[in-house]
RNA sequence: GCGGGUGUAGCUCAGUUGGUUAGAGCGCCGGCCUGUCACGCCGGAGGUCGCCGGUUCGAGCCCGGUCACUCGCGCCA
C-alpha cells in the first residue's frame, strides 16, 4: 500500500472530506511579477505569495514564498524534505546541503514556523505524489527566515491517535492544527453559515438576545454573575433564550431565529457540553405545529444533504411520531429509525397460557402487558443466550425468547416458552409479527411504565448484535402529543412533563372547566409539544405556546402551582401576554448536536474549538479560578469553602 | 452524590502464575544517508509503575484506602 502523506481520516468521519485549499485567502493572492528580478523577491509579500495548499503544475518556473508550519521533516543526508503546513494545504520543499540554510533547517524542530522562499519546479514522474493536491510539484528552497521555533512538543501534529483529554484539552492550540480536528472546526462554521443562510432564505431574521439576565427558576442550574451595582443581586446567563424569544414575537417581530449560547450549570456527558452550547433557536408567530415543522424540515433535511456526504437523509415530510406510539414501537421517545424493529404487544397470546409466569402476571394486574421484540436472522439459541446476558447484566431476570426452525418443511418454534405456550399460540405470535425460520423473537413483561425503557434498549441491542441498522443514512421523525402532564411519584402529584409554556391540546374554555383533582384527565391530556430526532439522538424540543395568561394560570395551578408563584416567576412574560399577544410556537435544535451527527463523531469535544473538561474546567485558561479579594469586595462577595480533601 | 473502566518513559501501549537489571512504537539527543513523502540505518538518554498503607523472603502484578482521568446514572423546564 502506498503510504498517504497526509494524516488518514478518522474512520467515524462520515462527511465527505472537506477542501480547506478552497477556502478564500484571507488577501488576495499574489501572483508572479513579471517586472520583477529574477529571484522576484524585492517585489515579494513578507510572508507568503502562495498558499502551502495552493501552487500547481502551472506555477512551475516561477518563484514563490511559502509560510507555515514544519509538518514533517524527511532528512537523506545530501536531501532534505520539508512538508510545509498552513491552514489551506502542504507542499514539499527541498534543500540540498550546499545551502547555506540546509543546517539550520535539519536542526528546527517540526511545528517549527517558517518562511520560505524559492523555486516552484516539477517533480519528475516517479516522485509525484497522488495523495497531496499540491503533489506534482515542490519547492527549491533558496531562502529561509525562521518566524518562531518549537519547542518538543506535548502532543504530535502529524498522525490521529487517540490522545488523553487532558493533554489535547490543556494544548489545545497544537491539538487543533491536527487534520480531523481542524476540518471539523471549519465543518461547523460551514454548517451554521449554511443554516444562517437557510434561516434568512426561509424568511427569519438573526436577532440578539441578552446574555446576562435573570434566573429562570425551572429547568438546570443556574450560572450567577454577582452584580457589583446591587449588593447580594445576581445576574444569571440564560439556560436558553426561550422567554425573550417569546416576548419577541410579542413584540411584533415574526420568524425570529438565533444561533444562541445557552448556559446551564449540569454535568457533562460524551454528547453534552457543561456548561455551554449553542441551539439554533427560533420562534414564530401566528402558527400551528404543521407549520413550525413546514419551516424547519426543509432547513434541517437540505443542511444534512448539504454536508452528509454520501449519506442519505429522510424524505420531505419528516415522520411525525406520536409519543405514545413511538414508546410502544420503540421503547423510546428518540427511536433510531435505522433500526427496523418495531415492538408489538402480544399480551393475548399469553393470557391463559401454558407459560405460567406471564399468563400470572396479566391474571393479577389488568395493566400488564407482553411485548414482542422480533429479531429478524436471530434465530440461533447462542444469539438468544447472549441477548439473555446482556439483560441479566442490564440488571434483568433474564429474556424470554421463541427462536424459529424449519423442521419437516414447517416452521417450528423452539425454546421454553414455545413449548409452555404449545404450538398454536407460538404460530400466532410468528404470524402476528411476520417472522420466518431463522428468526427470533424476545419478550418483555410487566407494566409497560416500568419495563418501556429496558425493552427500548433490547431493541438497540438486537439491532447492533445483528447488524440491523441501516448504514450511510439520516433518519429523522418527529415524536408529536406528548403529555401535558405526568405522575410524579416523589411528590404525589400531577406535574408539568415538559415546558409549562405549551399549549395544551383541548379547547381553551373546556380546559379552564377542567377539575384538577381529575387526574385521569389530567394524564391523558397531550400537548402542543414536539420533539425533532435524528438517528436516535434528540435534536430538539419545541412547542406551539400557551400565549392566554388565563389558560396559563390554569395550567399551572393543575400542576399545584399558585397563581402567586407563577406571577412571582414569570411575571415578566406573563404581563407582556396581557397587552395583545400572537399564537406563536418554536423550536431549539441543539447545533453541537447537528456538528456531531455530520462529522461522524461522537464526543462533542471533537466539534467544539475550545470546548470544558468534564468538570466544567477550561484546562488552557485555567478557568474557572479564585478571585481577586479585591474583585469580591466590589462584587459583595465571600467564599465559604467546603472542607478541603485530602490532596493524594 | 453513585456505579463501571483506566492509571507503567514526553505520547500511545505491552508486561505471563507474584520472581534477576520493567519493554515496544512514536517523539527526543548524537551519527550515517541525494528522491523521500509514516524515508531508512546505527547508537544514546529518558521510569518513585498515580499516591498511601498492607500481605509476602520478594509486589508493576494480590488486598485496603485515596487521588486523577474517562464512560454512564442522578441531573439536563
Amino acid at each position: 500500500m502506498r503510504h498517504c502523506i497526509r494524516p488518514h481520516e478518522s474512520r467515524r468521519v462520515a462527511a465527505r472530506s472537506l477542501d480547506i485549499a478552497r477556502v478564500p485567502l484571507p488577501f488576495p493572492p499574489r501572483r508572479f511579477s513579471s517586472g520583477a528580478d529574477n529571484r522576484g523577491h524585492d517585489f515579494m509579500h513578507a510572508y507568503r505569495t502562495h498558499t502551502c495548499g495552493e501552487l500547481r503544475k502551472p506555477d512551475v518556473g516561477g518563484t514563490a514564498r511559502l509560510s507555515g508550519w514544519i509538518h514533517r521533516k524527511r532528512d537523506h543526508g545530501g536531501l532534505l524534505f520539508i512538508d510545509l503546513r498552513d491552514h489551506y494545504g502542504l507542499t514539499q520543499c527541498v534543500l540540498e546541503p550546499e545551502n547555506p540554510n540546509f543546517e539550520r533547517l535539519e536542526r528546527l524542530r517540526v511545528e517549527s514556523v517558517v518562511t520560505l522562499t524559492g523555486k516552484v519546479v516539477a517533480r519528475s514522474s516517479e516522485t509525484v505524489n497522488a495523495n497531496l493536491p499540491t503533489g506534482e510539484i515542490e519547492l527549491r528552497v533558496e531562502d529561509l527566515e525562521v518566524r518562531s521555533e518549537a519547542e518538543e512538543l506535548p502532543l504530535p501534529v502529524f498522525g490521529e491517535p487517540d490522545w488523553s483529554e487532558e493533554v489535547r484539552l490543556k494544548h489545545r492550540y497544537v491539538d487543533l492544527r491536527r487534520e480531523s480536528l481542524h476540518k471539523r472546526i471549519v465543518l461547523r462554521s460551514r454548517i451554521i453559515d449554511s443554516i444562517r443562510r437557510r434561516m434568512v432564505e426561509q424568511n427569519f431574521t438573526e436577532y440578539q438576545t441578552p446574555i446576562l439576565t435573570a434566573s429562570s427558576p425551572e429547568g438546570a442550574r443556574d450560572f450567577l454573575v454577582p452584580s457589583r451595582l446591587h449588593p447580594g443581586k445576581f445576574y444569571a446567563l440564560p439556560q436558553a433564550p426561550q422567554q425573550f424569544k417569546q416576548l419577541i414575537m410579542v413584540s411584533g417581530f415574526d420568524r425570529y431565529f438565533q444561533i444562541a449560547p445557552c448556559f446551564r450549570d449540569e454535568d457533562a456527558r460524551a454528547d453534552r457540553a457543561p456548561g455551554e452550547f449553542y441551539q439554533l433557536d427560533i420562534e414564530m408567530s401566528f402558527v400551528e405545529q404543521e407549520d413550525v415543522f413546514n419551516s424547519i424540515e426543509p432547513v434541517l433535511q437540505g443542511l444534512f444533504e448539504e454536508f452528509s456526504g454520501d449519506n442519505d437523509v429522510t424524505a420531505l415530510p419528516f415522520p411525525r411520531i406520536p409519543y405514545l406510539e413511538s414508546m410502544r414501537k420503540f421503547g423510546s421517545d428518540k427511536p433510531d429509525l435505522r433500526n427496523p424493529i418495531e415492538m408489538q404487544n402480544v399480551t393475548p397470546h399469553f393470557d391463559g397460557s401454558g407459560f405460567k409466569v406471564f399468563a400470572g402476571m396479566i391474571e393479577k394486574n389488568p395493566k400488564v402487558e407482553v411485548w414482542a421484540i422480533p429479531a429478524p436472522t436471530g434465530g440461533s439459541r447462542a444469539f438468544c443466550d447472549r441477548m439473555n446476558g446482556w439483560a441479566q447484566k442490564e440488571g434483568q431476570p433474564g429474556l424470554g425468547y421463541i427462536l424459529f426452525r424449519e423442521e419437516g418443511g414447517q416452521v417450528e418454534g423452539a425454546g421454553p416458552i414455545a413449548k409452555n405456550i404449545g404450538p398454536e399460540r407460538t404460530e400466532l405470535i410468528r404470524q402476528q409479527l411476520g417472522l420466518k425460520a431463522g428468526d427470533a423473537v424476545f419478550f418483555a413483561a410487566g407494566v409497560p411504565k416500568d419495563f418501556v425503557a429496558f425493552a427500548g434498549r433490547a431493541r438497540n441491542q438486537v439491532g447492533r448484535e445483528l447488524d440491523l441498522f441501516e448504514d450511510g443514512v439520516f433518519k429523522f421523525c418527529w415524536i408529536v402529543d406528548f403529555p401535558m402532564y405526568e405522575w410524579n411519584e416523589d411528590e404525589k402529584k400531577v406535574d408539568f412533563s415538559h415546558n409549562p409554556f405549551s399549549m395544551p391540546q383541548m379547547d381553551p374554555d373546556e380546559f379552564m372547566a377542567l377539575d384538577k383533582d381529575d387526574h385521569e384527565t389530567l394524564l391523558a391530556m397531550k400537548a402542543y409539544q414536539y420533539d425533532i430526532v435524528c438517528n436516535g439522538v434528540e435534536l430538539s424540543s419545541g412547542a406551539i405556546r400557551n400565549h392566554r395568561p388565563d389558560v396559563m394560570l390554569k395550567a399551572f395551578e393543575y400542576a399545584g402551582y399558585g397563581e402567586d408563584v407563577v406571577e412571582e416567576a414569570f411575571g415578566g412574560m406573563l404581563n407582556a401576554f396581557r397587552y395583545g399577544a400572537p399564537p406563536h410556537g418554536g423550536i431549539a435544535p441543539g447545533v453541537d448536536r447537528i456538528v456531531m451527527l455530520l462529522a461522524g463523531v461522537e464526543n462533542l469535544r471533537e466539534v467544539v474549538m475550545f470546548p470544558k473538561d468534564q468538570q466544567a474546567r477550561d484546562l488552557m485558561m485555567n478557568a474557572p479560578a479564585t478571585a481577586e479579594l479585591r474583585q469580591l469586595r466590589e462584587l459583595h462577595l465571600r467564599t465559604v469553602l467546603p472542607e478541603q480533601k485530602k490532596p493524594g
